[in-house]
RNA sequence: GCCGGGUUAGCUCAGUGGUAGAGCAACGCACUUGUAAUGCGUAGGCCGUGGGUUCAACCCCCACACCCGGCUCCA
């Protein structure tokens, strides 16, 4: 038979039997990337290793350790969990499995509204690793859209896919299932399993096993609440035994971080139950901690021309009319209350209180653009389930402006919000920004079509003129504008949403907001909404993970311990910390009334940033011994010394450490 | 809001249908110590809240509150 011509990645060309699968051709190039092989590429397109290659086509071989690699053999591995819950459940329904992050899961319904244990996860477990050991080949078949039906007219779910992709209402979920083509492809891995799916999938149930089920959640069919619940399991699966434990050590890792756990140990703050779900109380180091942010934000926000402004917790029904924002959000604002006068709300925005104070009195172009800031509380009803620690709570504070200019400033406006926003979060220690532009979603949106473009190509062109390169996320907008979310990378790489800038062409309408331009002419101001650490809470508990507690010196609620080494050394420390205090610095004293050991083992858990230890040679030459956190001990350091090393570190925190 | 799991001493957690235990923390005493846990002792609990079943409930049932993991939602 003749050969053929592939073309490989490198650009090579490598001359292959006609006939030759993707295995061939890893084959041919090497024994140890044969075996490593899991699945390829033809032209771009993911196949299974069994595919045979066409001449002239561009092959690529996918291998365990890539993140296409581990993509398959996630999707395989949720076959496999799917298989093993089949034939342990009889009856079973079995939707969809994707590989997901880290991982996969699959939803299932188990017959009279049965729910999965954490038992049932190590009995599902270890019949997958059975299958896995007992290496079915994975066998890719296409059929008809009927035969499909018919194969599976057991298994509703599977039906229901099979419906919408033969009647064109295929999304993207089900995309990921069957594929957008006429025939249905089915992957079968033993006489008792066979289940839709677009492919590739690796050669063998044997190519697995370094997995493990996390856990089980419900999960609605098809993300829609009024849709059944259906039963997840969530797995996470690699290429080998030591990535997978790699990762199980960086969720461990991450978990030490928890906001929740260090916010109680710490003594930060708390969630009294009797207060109620979502709400928050700052005890005093927490607060410290909360207002050096505060302190600070004021600050720059002073030195960046806004103006601060205060509104009250409480408005009048109208007001949330007026602004549109009952017709929006009525469901996440607490429930009204009735008054002698009207009607009233919790406010859950500041941005209707701060038109009213643009629209108090008339404005000049003069005084634009006229920039309100406030650390505003607000009060949002957020549902039950959803709550979680201080990332997501019902009463919060933001740091929130709202900006008023003209058209010609939109753009300069926006492209200096971005540096002020980078600027601050560099401070507490992000440097690694992300940026989402989100577009207008036509259900949830009020306005013209023409001025939500012109909103969105401003936004993109300030991003795009500070050389930013940003993602669009369709439909993402708030009902009046679009928007910049800005997302950070912490310490170890995880990302959060901080940031967001918002245009708004509808308020300064809905509102009646004017200002008088340098004709004489009366027009209608531009209003950008913005918030930076977005609310103080969520940015707290956001520090406490990305510092995993271990605040910077700036920050440190105690910033200084003294540790006399035995009680005839107290005088002497207790005269350390009254200097120290004299300087402006956060110090204690911890007597001599346990052993030392014992009382630097408290102050290092208790992240405290310098413990300075001193005995009979300190007070005999007026030194300490500095103990910093994470560094090494220096005996006979001076008092002045050390207030000068203190003094740097923080300011060198203040100014963002650069 | 939905699905699942929780709630026992200040914290972390054991526990059995016959009204409860450990470690750490707290307090007291002894020790006076130079860089990550000294020893001994004492005290501390309406077993989340409210109902129910039972001779008897921390334990079984119901409701509610709060928390955790997800789903949905997030101005």
């Amino acid at each position: 038979m003749a050969d053929i011509s592939v073309l490989l990645p490198d650009g090579s060309a490598r001359s292959v039997p006609a006939g030759a699968t993707i295995a061939d051709v890893a084959a041919s190039i090497g024994s140890r990337l044969a075996k490593a092989a899991l699945a390829g590429t033809v032209n771009g397109d993911e196949v299974d290793l069994t595919t045979v290659v066409a001449d002239g086509v561009t092959v690529s071989v996918i291998t365990a350790d890539s993140d296409a690699g581990r993509h398959v053999l996630r999707h395989s591995t949720a076959h496999v969990l799917a298989q093993a819950v089949v034939q342990l459940f009889p009856g079973a329904q079995f939707s969809i499995g994707p590989a997901i992050e880290d991982g996969f899961y699959y939803d299932f319904e188990l017959p009279g509204g049965r729910t999965f244990s954490d038992d049932d996860l190590s009995s599902i477990e270890a019949r997958m690793r059975q299958i896995m050991k007992a290496n079915q080949p994975f066998i890719r078949s296409e059929l008809s859209a009927a035969d499909a039906l018919t194969l599976f007219a057991s298994q509703k779910y599977k039906c229901e896919i099979i419906e919408r992709v033969t009647s064109g209402a295929a999304d993207g979920s089900d995309a990921g299932e069957v594929g957008n083509s006429d025939t249905i492809s089915v992957y079968r891995n033993s006489d008792e399993f066979v289940d839709l799916c677009r492919g590739p999938h690796v050669p063998s149930t044997s190519r697995l096993g370094h997995f493990a089920l996390m856990k089980v959640a419900g999960a609605y069919w098809r993300g829609n609440e009024k849709g059944p619940m259906l039963q997840r399991i969530y797995g996470t699966a690699w290429e080998s035994e030591v990535a997978l434990k790699e990762h199980l050590h960086r969720l461990e890792e991450a978990g030490k971080r928890d906001h929740r756990k260090l916010a109680n140990e710490l003594d930060l703050l708390s969630f009294p139950s009797e207060l109620g779900g979502g709400l928050a109380v700052w005890h005093p180091k927490g607060a410290i901690i909360r207002k050096l942010m505060e302190d600070y934000s004021r600050q720059r926000h002073q030195d960046g021309d806004y103006q601060f402004v205060y509104t009250p917790h409480l408005a009048n029904a109208n007001l949330f009319a007026q602004s549109g924002h009952l017709d929006f959000y009525a469901d996440g604002m607490y429930p009204p209350m009735e008054m002698d006068n009207g009607t009233y709300y919790m406010k859950p925005m500041n941005c209707p209180m701060h038109c009213l104070i643009y629209g108090s009195r008339q404005r000049s172009y003069r005084e634009l653009p006229l920039r309100l800031f406030e650390l505003g509380n607000v009060y949002r009803y957020e549902r039950a389930g959803t709550l979680h620690g201080l990332l997501r709570i019902r009463g919060f504070t933001q740091d929130d402006s709202h900006i008023y200019c003209t058209e010609d400033q939109m753009a300069e406006e926006i492209a200096s919000l971005l540096d002020f926003i980078m600027s601050v979060l560099r401070r507490f220690g992000f440097n690694d920004f992300e940026f989402n532009l989100s577009t207008r979603d036509p259900e949830k949106s009020v306005g013209s079509d023409e001025i939500w473009e012109k909103a969105t190509i401003a936004l993109g062109d300030a991003l795009g003129s500070h050389g930013l390169e940003y993602k669009i996320k369709d439909g993402d907008a708030a009902f009046y504008g679009p928007k910049i979310d800005i997302d950070v990378r912490d310490a170890i790489g995880r990302k959060w949403q901080l940031s967001t800038i918002q245009l708004d062409f509808n308020s300064p309408e809905r509102f009646g907001l004017e200002y008088v331009g340098n004709d004489g002419q009366r027009r209608r101001p531009i209003m950008i909404h913005r918030a930076l650490m977005g609310s103080i809470e969520r940015f707290f508990g956001v520090l406490i993970e990305h510092y995993a507690g271990a605040f910077p010196t700036w920050l440190s609620p105690e910033q200084v311990r003294v540790l006399p080494v035995a009680a005839a050394h107290n005088e002497y420390a207790q005269s350390v910390v009254t200097q120290l205090k004299s300087r402006g610095f956060r110090v204690d004293i911890d007597h001599a009334d346990e052993q030392l050991g014992k009382r630097i083992r408290n102050a290092k858990t208790g992240k405290v940033p310098y413990v300075l230890v001193v005995g009979d040679d300190d007070v005999a030459h007026g030194t300490v011994g500095v103990n910093p956190r994470g560094g090494d001990v220096e005996r006979d350091v001076t008092v002045s010394a050390f207030v000068d090393r203190l003094a740097a570190d923080v300011a060198e925190g203040q100014s963002g450490g650069e």
